[in-house]
RNA sequence: GCGCUCGUAGCUCAGCUGGAUAGAGCGUUUGGCUACGAACCAAAAGGUCAGGGGUUCGAAUCCCUUCGAGCGCACCA
């Protein structure tokens, strides 16, 4: 049940039927803070008023006047300077509970995105260690975007670039060897840039315990095979354990054994791009707007990290996208504009790729900030995270925080406090309605999808909140920020509350009774909904 | 020095492509369980939306500027 549609037709055959003329973009029907000031409202006639150079009340005046009365509006309030507010008729406002029941695990659910195909590109962490704080958040980010994308109608794909060859890879190896050597009690020169992590002695140890000391004169790339292997089994489990999968775990060295590097230098060498200075081989990414130009092949005749980049995303391109998108961290920022560049060079629209960037996490443990660094290790990780305050805390504090804020994770207050988390609020909205419906069910009493007896304003309030909800996900999808299902997910469950602190639902007129059952429901439908988008669980009892 | 992102209540954060009296949680204060679950509800207090200009019927939101914070400015990835 579209409300807000409703009202913009109903103003548009007005404005058409007086010879007006609109951008339909502009008609914008909102819903008031004050409930006084009606169901929902339109600042329409504020918005004409200086094309139409009248006063703003006027046109509302003629607007109220010429449009129709269909039963579904009880009545039209002007109010100062211009606002035109709408009051809906009650029986039409209830009478969307039934489809709310019908729909139920599909309530919600859209089709704007046309089943385009997208493409969500997020973790991507290299298999160097375990994933921290940092990555959470981004883990959490990207399988929120997906799962609110597809429920708006878009077919995604979640992928997982796995960047399991270049020197980072080369510095595993070593790191890892080092730590098997000094295990045998050899000298262990661990490299400066190395990986200090305890899971690379880890990794060192089962080398050790399997092969004794067989393995000293082993080529590195025997280390670095175990140490990816390893780490990205641990990767997985993590992931998994926040509730985070992936459809697509993309190997750069598959990328570079397919040719794609030689193909995408080869697009770019046809396009007059690269120049040759300082003995190192340019990319002219000025000439779509980077800072300056990048070095692709570099002296020495190795790749910089772009190159791989740049083959990775011709890759996915020739999957044939309609859009792609990239998760990132916020230190990663100044590479935007040089990925951008380089598509547009490779012949592609950069207006296909949106990148999202996500703020820095500080770790906040005993009031004093600790530093992010996988390399220096002490960080705390996903799975202690999940192990500490559960899957539904983590994943609901991380979807609703917007990705623009750089957020400060308390370590502390989130360990003693995680009673407070909302995510136990709106969980314990859905629980107190699902004990509401066993104590119905036990009583024998069943819904009444004839809802006309339990109007009220508190009812009334909770009813049109579980009607945006379609809105809300287009909304998320569209401006990619699933923060807004966690917002609207926490009022819905508020209004709840409220409602039922105010009226009971079962009392002995069973009549009502069972007419406030469908409401209720209509609400646990809601809740559960909105919850799923977010891989927090819906639980029926706590 | 240049660039990107940000600055909202004591703290952590919302504020929907400019709308009506700027909202939640925590913390503080005060009420409410013989109850369908009190992990809740009702209410109070708490704000120069970092400062200053501008755009207009109207600005936390858009533009300019100052201050402050985070992150980047490699032939590392």
């Amino acid at each position: 049940m579209n409300l807000k549609l409703m009202i913009k037709k109903t103003i548009i055959k007005a404005l058409e039927e007086l010879n007006i003329e609109y951008d339909s973009k502009r008609i914008i029907i909102e819903i008031p803070k004050n409930r006084e000031n009606g169901d929902f409202s339109s600042n329409i006639a504020m918005q004409l008023s200086g094309t139409l150079k009248k006063k703003p009340v006027e046109i509302a005046e003629r607007l109220v006047k010429t449009m129709e009365k269909s039963g579904k509006i009880e009545k039209c309030e002007i109010a100062m300077p211009g606002f035109i507010n709408f009051y809906l008729d009650n029986e039409y406002i209830f009478s969307g509970i039934k489809s709310i029941i019908k729909d139920d695990s599909n309530y919600g659910r859209s089709n704007m995105g046309n089943n385009k195909k997208i493409n969500i590109e997020f973790v991507s962490a290299n298999p160097t260690g375990i994933l921290h704080l940092g990555t959470a958040r981004g883990a959490a980010y990207g399988s929120n975007l997906a799962n609110i994308m597809t429920f708006a109608g878009y077919n995604v794909t979640k992928e997982y670039y796995v960047n399991d060859a270049g020197n980072q890879i080369d510095n595993l190896g070593i790191s890892i060897r080092e730590r098997y050597k000094g295990l045998c009690l050899l000298t262990e020169n661990m490299p400066e840039n190395g990986y200090y992590g305890n899971e690379i002695i880890s990794i060192a140890k089962i080398i050790k315990d399997k092969y004794g000391n067989g393995k000293i004169n082993e080529n590195i790339s025997f280390f670095k095979e175990v140490g990816v292997d390893y780490l990205l089994n641990i990767i997985k489990e993590d992931l998994y354990n926040f509730g985070v999968s992936f459809d697509i775990w993309t190997s750069e060295k598959e990328i570079r054994a397919k040719g794609k590097i030689e193909e995408s230098l080869d697009i770019l060498n046809k396009s007059g791009l690269i120049y040759e200075k300082d003995n190192a081989k340019w990319l002219r990414t000025t000439a779509y707007g980077d800072d300056k130009d990048r070095v692709l092949i570099k002296s020495d005749g190795s790749y910089t990290y772009l190159v791989p980049d740049i083959a990775y995303h011709l890759d996915k391109f020739d999957r044939k996208y309609d859009e792609l998108i990239d998760v990132l961290g916020a230190d990663h920022h100044s590479y935007v504009s040089r990925l951008k560049a380089s598509i547009e060079a490779l012949g592609y629209d950069p207006k296909m790729l949106s990148v999202k960037l996500l703020q820095m996490v500080r770790l906040l443990r005993s009031g004093t900030i600790a530093k992010m660094s996988k390399r220096a290790g002490g960080n705390i990780t996903i799975s202690e995270l999940v192990e500490e305050i559960g899957i539904d805390a983590a994943r609901y504090f991380f979807a609703s925080r917007s990705l623009d804020t750089q957020m400060d994770f308390d370590i502390d207050l989130a360990m003693s406090k995680s009673n407070e988390n909302p995510a136990f609020y709106v969980q314990y909205a859905h629980a107190r309605i699902c004990s509401i419906l066993r104590e119905a069910q036990a009583k024998k009493i069943k819904l009444s999808l004839d809802v006309k007896d339990i109007y009220s304003s508190d009812a009334k309030a909770l009813i049109l909140k579980t009607y945006e909800f379609m809105d809300v996900v287009e909304t998320s999808a569209m401006k990619k920020e699933p923060h807004l299902i966690t917002n609207y997910v926490y009022e819905l469950s508020s209004l709840f509350h409220s409602y039922y602190g105010k009226e009971k639902i079962l009392t002995d007129d069973e009549n009502v009774s069972s007419q406030k059952l469908s409401l209720i429901k209509s609400v646990q439908i809601t809740i559960k909904n909105a919850l799923s988008l977010i891989g927090v669980n819906a639980i029926e009892k706590m």
